[in-house]
DNA sequence: ACTGTGTTATATCATGTGTATAACAAGTGG
DNA sequence: CCACTTGTTATACACATGATATAACACAGT
């Protein structure tokens, strides 16, 4: 488990755990079925408090990345609603998009650094 | 001015406040040198505090957006840093597409959504 | 029985958000 | 000069959220 926490940014503990499995599913160093630590041996590990991992695995389940098992724990278990997930991501490119085109970056500088970034996310396939 | 602010959303008013500037600005609905309402005046409208106006505001002369004249009050001033503006979207982004790389949604339909997008923003020479 | 799961319930503390009232310095227009 | 509006600052309060701490519960595996 490679997770690292930066105690000193705004964004939430629980929101960069979060991110940061979303973050590894995408990348393919978790894969479907994968069984995550137990809320209280990665709150050990990371040191911080047990419900804290708790809320990041609750939102992960509720965001449909995760299951809960109650004899394993935390699964790895994508739940791929892409008309939902489609819309979120329309409604935070907005903004995103807003910022770039105030500061003149170019579409095919916003589909560069997609390329870019896209190239280390394999798909599900992988 | 159309702002309208979702007291219901999760998301705090001044950052609303802030993004609609900036989608109005991208939208060319505001251009370089356009005057805001004073935070008194807009706060009055929206029906909100004038200090959650005065934050949405030093929240944008911060970010480049605006500059503020002691005559006038806030004009919208693009300082357009576009190597920190780059590297601010990349870290957006690499969450955002990881959600979407879960989800089976592929590069071109990023890519195509971008462009839906941008067809309203026109780049700041319009 | 014992241990390790997730889950739930309280409680506490710090921080962020939004409001409210007030005051200040500075520019504008009568 | 005077009244008014500008942004700005300070203080205070209520409320929600984030993170911690301690504790207990039901359930599964050994």
């Amino acid at each position: 488990m490679i997770l690292e926490l930066n105690f000193n940014s705004d964004e939430a503990l629980y929101i960069q755990l979060r991110n940061q499995i979303i973050l590894g599913i995408a990348t393919n160093r978790f894969h479907e079925g994968d069984v995550l630590p137990s809320v209280r041996q990665l709150a050990d590990a990371v040191g911080i408090n047990m419900h804290t991992v708790n809320k990041a695995y609750t939102v992960l389940k509720q965001e449909g990345f995760v299951k809960v098992d109650r004899r394993k724990g935390a699964v790895i278990a994508i739940d791929a609603n892409r008309l939902e997930a489609i819309e979120e991501m329309r409604v935070e490119l907005k903004v995103l998009l807003a910022k770039a085109s105030c500061r003149n970056i170019s579409r095919e500088e916003v589909h560069a650094l997609i390329d870019e970034i896209y190239e280390e996310y394999g798909g599900l396939s992988q």
